[in-house]
DNA sequence: ACGCGATATATATTCAAAAACATAACGGAT
DNA sequence: ATCCGTTATGTTTTTGAATATATATCGCGT
């Protein structure tokens, strides 16, 4: 409902397959919260949606980016992969990478925004 | 339902609001056709939902990108505004340089892809 | 005067994505 | 043996977006 422009650069990977902000940002949440449910809950989705672009983003790539086993002490739990991190990292490094070098142009194309 | 990965890096400015990849191709099929109909119907698109794209980007913009007439010889029209030729080269320019920026990055990248 | 093709907009319908709900399996802790 | 929290997955319901359909207006050409 914001009629405000949302001034983050987001930059996609092909038709939102494989990565993207919402992805990335997942399997942040992964990262730190060792869970996918736990992940899921810190960012408002169902448990259902998170599980699924976890599994789409482990098919996406030759290796998947999160492990994830049930039962036991805390019910169960996921990890990231060394595979994960990488991809996580170098996602993140290209996105500001690419925000950076039009910064100036993005500063004077939001003047023309009303 | 094709799994293979659109290879092209998309930029966006905003949560789709103001302009993006769709809206710049309307803007553009707009410039070249000189109607809202026509590059409606040459990108498949309902007149309607062409119609509703381009009256969000003109209120997004401080001065409107699309200029458009009813009656008349051909039934009407519409024309680009200078400042839409303008918000279409600053897109077009911010894409390319973006893109460009990390290429060598995107390549490492897909290489991990399955 | 009338028709044509386009803009402009309202309303209804369809359809797919998201959410909600449900359930099974797992395995350590109690 | 049972309980708990989580993974994993199926089914149903809801919601929202896209489309379809309809209508009014405009103004030039015939």
């Amino acid at each position: 409902m914001d009629k405000r422009i949302n001034p983050k650069l987001r930059i996609l990977l092909g038709a939102e397959i494989a990565i993207g902000p919402g992805k990335a940002d997942l399997l942040d949440a992964v990262a730190r919260t060792g869970s996918i449910s736990a992940a899921a809950r810190e960012m408002g989705m169902s448990y259902r949606r998170a599980w699924l672009l976890v599994d789409t983003m482990n098919r996406c790539f030759k290796r998947p980016l999160v492990e994830a086993s049930k039962g036991g002490s805390g019910g169960g739990g996921a990890r990231i992969t060394e595979q994960g991190l990488d991809v996580l990292a170098r996602y993140r490094a290209m996105e500001l990478k690419a925000a950076a070098s039009v910064a100036a142009e993005m500063r004077e194309f939001t003047q023309l925004l009303a």
